[in-house]
DNA sequence: TGGGGTGATATTTTT
DNA sequence: TATCACCCCA
């Protein structure tokens, strides 16, 4: 049964909305309903309702609870936003400077074009910060021209970059969603086609938009009321990556009659665990009002415990939930782990394994970052866009088949000279001749090795296949491990990806370039296995998932709010209401129970394990009220401490940064 | 010319 | 705890 409001977001269908829904207050559950509102009362035919969200995970589980709701709602359009702007641009792509069959660059493989691009003599280490920077421009959507910069040599390199990758024909993220708002924006009919395709678009998550997803957001819609969004500003925690949580007030500024409705009741958690969240998140400034509540009683005080090290607070988190579970017959499944960053699930994950508890990680390292799925999503690539020169680079010699950097010079001087990419300019027997012979005799076979594959009319499943076994791929990756474990690990990895692609494969039939697509936009693997299992993430990997018990570690000054958002003093005060928006997200995560640590001495992770003294627990731990917690630790910190540790943190940053 | 070995070096959050 | 740059050997 929907509440008043819910209803009332429902059935509000001829003006643009604007949900305004708390943690955890059924924001999912009114975009499906309203998605089966739309069709059964014939507003809005299945396949002309697009609905947006931000992870492949919450597309796939919108769908799903869709499909249950909606008469023929496999036809409804659920993506992610990067997947909706690749599907414009494929169905549009001769309106395009591209051409079909274009590659999706990961971050790390951009990285490496932009090494490429840069000037001689500037070292590899601005190459991350330019990428940033470029990032920004893009997710500003601002064009070369359009930037103003103290840098002016970045700025060509952005020209550059954009220029190179058209040349390649590959895009990165950032373009999925820049160039299908630039080829919206030039050509009108395009923009008709689509805006006439849209019958009604939502958009989950709202107030992760950046600027160029709102820009596209807005185009699609033209003058159109057929528009609901839905968010929650106090669970903005993408600033860093161009989300712009303001977008929420310029919707109100660009459709003027914009209803805005507020969802407050929540149906998750005890209302300690939700008056702590509101006490805390009071302290960050509110352009919208809102306080959630519910009347699910007020369950147990929020335990707030300190710990000497990080070991042992490991170690008492994991007994804590080895017991909770026994005596309580919970699953393992009710059971949340969550943390600022990745590498504080080390110690965890050591704890869990010593005690034979099952555990699920997710977040952290994914599949894709192992150089091995990058070598073979670097093959496939190449295998669909022949002119994937950075795909070219990085198989040429992998496995080794004794192409070193002379060669490869020699290829890129012949490509430059007939102007084709890299592996179009092997392709061309004149051409070739031009090389050494010893260039020629290692390039030829694998030339035809590659051709051979792209020839193939099987599925993808087929063409991979074959492709890992003609490269004798396995044996390889078996030959390069030096140690016995990595080696297990790294032919285990292979024969994952392999399987994975098999399966895929056997549900539906994928040619190789739509499988490419397919695994391009897939980040960690999110199709797990639902055991019943512990979880490990991130804060924010946590948004929109919710669990009985929560234990939010490592909850210090230093580590959430992080380090790096209290040493930039002009961005401060903004930067930590990020960090606790970050941990309301981690708070109102909880349904039942919520056991909060810190530790008082943590080991630094580099150069060797050293003892330094943690920051001190964090501010956010004040700013939750004593009458909602026990075993809050008399150890308030001063004022004056504060200053100390924040005066201390920013010099050590400014040390690391050689300033 | 390529391959392999050895030190230095860096870790916030992710589509 | 890896990865990467660099250097030396076949």
């Amino acid at each position: 049964m929907l509440n008043q409001p819910q209803q009332q977001a429902v059935k509000l269908t001829d003006k643009p909305l604007l949900v305004l829904a708390g943690a955890g207050c059924g924001k999912t559950r009114v975009i499906t309903e309203k998605m089966a509102y739309l069709v059964h009362q014939g507003i809005c035919r299945p396949e002309s309702i697009y609905a947006i969200t931000f992870t492949n995970k919450a597309a796939k589980e919108m769908q799903a609870r869709a499909i249950k709701l909606v008469n023929g709602g496999e036809v409804l359009n659920v993506s992610t936003f990067h997947a909706l702007g690749l599907r414009i641009l494929q169905q549009e792509i001769k309106h395009t400077a591209y051409e079909r069959g274009f590659s999706i660059l990961d971050t790390s493989e951009c990285q490496k074009v932009l090494q490429e691009l840069l000037p001689k003599g500037l070292k590899k280490e601005i190459s991350n910060q330019l990428q940033w920077q470029l990032s920004g421009w893009k997710n500003a959507a601002l064009r070369p021209e359009e930037v103003n910069s103290t840098v002016p040599m970045a700025v060509e390199i952005y020209q550059s970059y954009l220029d190179y990758m058209v040349s390649i024909n590959a895009m990165d993220f950032d373009d999925l969603i820049l160039q299908a708002l630039w080829l919206l924006n030039k050509q009108p009919e395009v923009l008709n086609r689509w805006q006439s395709q849209i019958g009604y678009l939502m958009v989950d998550e709202y107030q992760d938009t950046n600027a160029s997803q709102y820009l596209l957001l807005k185009k699609l819609m033209g003058t159109g009321s057929h528009l609901t969004c839905v968010g929650d500003d106090d669970q903005s925690i993408y600033g860093w990556r161009g989300a712009q949580a303001e977008n929420l007030q310029l919707l109100q500024h660009d459709f003027p009659d914009l209803e805005v409705i507020k969802l407050e009741q929540n149906y998750r958690s005890t209302s300690t665990i939700l008056d702590a969240a509101n006490a805390v998140i009071q302290n960050n400034p509110h352009p919208f009002e809102k306080k959630i509540w519910s009347d699910l009683g007020q369950g147990d005080a929020i335990q707030i415990l300190s710990y000497p090290n990080a070991e042992t607070e490991a170690e008492q988190v994991v007994a804590d939930i080895s017991f909770n579970q026994k005596v309580n017959k919970k699953n393992f499944n009710d059971f949340a782990v969550l943390y600022r960053s990745n590498h504080q699930a080390k110690l965890l994950e050591q704890a869990l394994r010593l005690n034979n508890l099952p555990y699920q990680m997710s977040g952290g390292r994914s599949f894709f970052d192992y150089s091995e799925i990058k070598d073979l999503m670097a093959y496939i690539r190449l295998l669909v866009n022949p002119k994937d020169n950075a795909a070219f680079l990085r198989v040429i010699n992998t496995p080794k088949r004794g192409i070193g950097m002379q060669t490869v010079q020699q290829v890129s001087a012949l490509s430059k000279r007939l102007n084709k990419s890299f592996f179009v300019a092997c392709s061309d027997n004149q051409g070739l001749s031009h090389l050494s012979e010893h260039a020629q005799s290692r390039i030829k076979p694998f030339v035809h090795m590659i051709q051979q594959h792209q020839t193939m009319k099987e599925s993808a499943e087929v063409v991979v296949t074959s492709l890992v076994k003609q490269l004798d791929y396995v044996n390889y990756v078996n030959h390069s491990a030096n140690n016995k474990v990595a080696k297990i690990n790294k032919v285990k990895l292979v024969q994952d990806f392999l399987k994975w692609i098999n399966a895929l494969g056997k549900s539906q039939h994928l040619a190789i370039d739509e499988l490419l697509n397919y695994l391009s936009l897939q980040t960690s693997q999110d199709d797990q296995t639902k055991e019943d299992a512990i979880k490990m993430m991130t804060l924010h990997a946590a948004k929109g998932l919710e669990f009985e018990h929560v234990y939010l570690v490592g909850v210090e000054e230093g580590i959430l709010p992080h380090a790096n958002s209290l040493a930039d003093v002009d961005q401060e005060a903004s930067a930590v209401e990020e960090e606790r928006r970050l941990m309301y997200v981690g708070m109102t995560r909880a349904m039942q129970q919520l056991k909060i640590s810190y530790v008082k001495k943590r080991k630094k992770r580099f150069p060797e394990e050293k003892v330094v003294s943690a920051g001190g627990p964090s501010r956010f731990l004040d700013e939750i009220p004593h009458e909602l917690s026990n075993g809050h630790p008399s150890v308030k910190r001063s004022a004056e401490d504060q200053k100390v540790n924040n005066k201390k943190n920013f010099a050590a940053i400014k040390a690391l940064l050689g300033d």
